[in-house]
DNA sequence: GTCTATATAAGGATAGAC
DNA sequence: GTCTATCCTTATATAGAC
């Protein structure tokens, strides 16, 4: 990477994260463009056009495209995770509730639609993509130790049974993963909310007390 | 497309759905070429070296690029639905486990994975593509319909509670879907073993007769 | 830091011979 | 049905001026 999340404060660097201006707007072009076009129709001119500059521009601030598609990754993790962990300290329940209805809105905005749509077509990609993958293991991992995070605190509480919370957490994350994943990739409109429905149930019975 | 599952038997054909010799070749290349070098990857040109032909002779028999993969995602959907429908006529709660294992083996074999690692790269496409969406969507519906089925008949002998069987699909597609996801673009290993005894356990205490 | 211009390769797709 | 040869477009990436 040319540049990216090193420690360093140079002139122009924004308050969050280590990415200076313009970076950050490549960043935001690179979103555009994979929003019109897709992962597939994503290419070095399509950001350019997007960002209102010309391509050698880009170049400047990243080696390659596999460079830059690495930081977009990171950045866009970065928001992405910063999004779910929005969370007052409720009971257990009622946070698992909000972190379930964050990541698979019974009714998405389109802003929310549209970051999991680009998130899911490089997810794609990280089938044959080494560096995607490690990404997306960590992310997932970090998914995975939310939930479970919020599951133990139940338990500890004395609010839920003394439940394999890692289990919990495992299953809970690959529902919403699945039902995600379905949403963005297909046309079953209903299903989402029957997966939420039964998910709800799921959870009641097997944290509620009194088995 | 230039043929496909018109019902006309002509010379060449082989015995199972509308396939010619040449075309069936032509999709075993496009295979390969998408284990090799993934949906990015693809090219007119890998596949021409996949089949050893030149890549004149694949548009004799498709019309374009798009036209080949509409025809390739029917192809191997096909194959995939067709090795979930391999069920003896066991008791529901054990035709249930059959397919969860055959969708989401614990150890899966060098085959599924790259099947799976395919299916799923194409799918990744589907978030920008109608085309995939469409033949997505007819593949969970399909999926979907096999599992509710089978939780229905459960009902109907008195195997299982009156559950929402639908709600039930749902979830358990999700979930599958979700774990099925992860383990193709991520490298979580453990989680779906985790997956699975929580999804066992859940179908256990959510279809058992006394509740 | 950004521009124009360009090198070089690869892509999809077609023409016409066999 | 398959081949070679080719057209045209687009892609990544660099050079060098400003």
């Amino acid at each position: 990477m040319t540049d990216g999340c090193d420690g360093d404060a140079a002139d122009g660097e924004t308050t969050d994260g280590g990415w200076t201006d313009a970076e950050e707007e490549i960043m935001l072009a690179t979103y555009r463009a994979l929003l019109e076009h897709g992962y597939a129709g994503l290419s070095i001119s399509r950001i350019a056009d997007e960002l209102g500059k010309s391509k050698a521009s880009i170049y400047y601030h990243y080696d390659s495209k596999e460079d830059l598609l690495g930081a977009f990754l990171a950045y866009a993790a970065d928001r992405f995770q910063s999004s779910v962990l929005t969370e007052a300290d409720d009971d257990p329940r009622a946070e698992l509730e909000r972190v379930v209805e964050t990541l698979l809105p019974l009714r998405p905005d389109e802003e929310m639609r549209q970051i999991q749509a680009v998130f899911l077509g490089l997810r794609g990609q990280a089938v044959t993509n080494g560096t995607f993958r490690e990404q997306f293991t960590e992310i997932d991992d970090q998914l995975a130790a939310t939930i479970r995070g919020i599951v133990e605190r139940g338990i500890e509480e004395g609010t839920f049974r003394d439940v394999d919370a890692d289990r919990v957490a495992e299953h809970v994350l690959a529902t919403i993963n699945g039902a995600m994943y379905g949403r963005a990739t297909s046309d079953r409109e209903t299903a989402v909310a029957a997966v939420r429905v039964s998910l709800s149930s799921y959870l009641d019975a097997e944290l509620r007390r009194q088995s």
